[in-house]
DNA sequence: TATATTTGCAACTAATTGGTTTCACAACTT
DNA sequence: AAGTTGTGAAACCAATTAGTTGCAAATATA
């Protein structure tokens, strides 16, 4: 069973179980109100999620809390920072570009 | 056929190929070589990668090179950005703290 | 104690995935 | 013209996925 970030954020119920809760925690049945789908699917959509350890759980009498664990994103992150170097030094190019010709029309 | 990016970015030799291609454009033989699987499934993850627009092809006579979109990358990052702007209030937040307990300190 | 609520888990199903082998086609090379 | 090389696409297969329904366990309420 693989279980990395990459395949729990490529389901679109998963990305949008994880805003939802990013700013406050949140009961199975309070956040399956927000979809279309059952409880028990929302259910295993969490598992995932904790599996990952994306969120974690916190049990307050027979509720359960997700929240989000937000420092795990932190590696989705990493993974995009070696593309954003990249384009950012194109940016950069780009712009010393553009520096270039401006003093060249002042001359 | 679901086809966004963060299905396309959920598979590990996927992610791998771009790196690969990154920094400059390959053939889909010359990609293969560098994993152990066939060609044929690097041609089909190729085909995945352009369908939702992450790489673009150059034909070059009977050779393909293909290079990445980088701009796609974006909107991953666009949506990472929802939970950089948390971690990053949290540490400020927490800059703020350290702040507080220093002036007290000092005082 | 009896009943309702909140939840996780198991079993099943249809669809999708990533891989393979085989083939066809176009472009170079001899 | 004949053979080689680089490539995509089709057909098939095993594994995985996301969903369903049904059930059991634990906690709260009457």
């Amino acid at each position: 069973m693989r279980r990395d970030i990459f395949q729990a954020i490529a389901d679109p119920t998963r990305r949008a179980i994880l805003t939802l809760i990013a700013l406050q925690a949140m009961t199975p049945n309070a956040i399956a109100e927000h979809f279309d789908t059952t409880r028990q699917a929302v259910s295993k959509h969490l598992r995932i999620l904790t599996e990952c350890e994306l969120i974690k759980q916190e049990q307050k009498g027979r509720e359960i809390y997700y929240q989000l664990e937000i420092d795990k994103m932190k590696e989705v992150d990493k993974w995009i920072a070696q593309f954003r170097k990249i384009w950012e030094a194109r940016f950069n190019q780009l712009d010393n570009l553009l520096l270039t010709i401006k003093t060249g029309e002042e001359k």
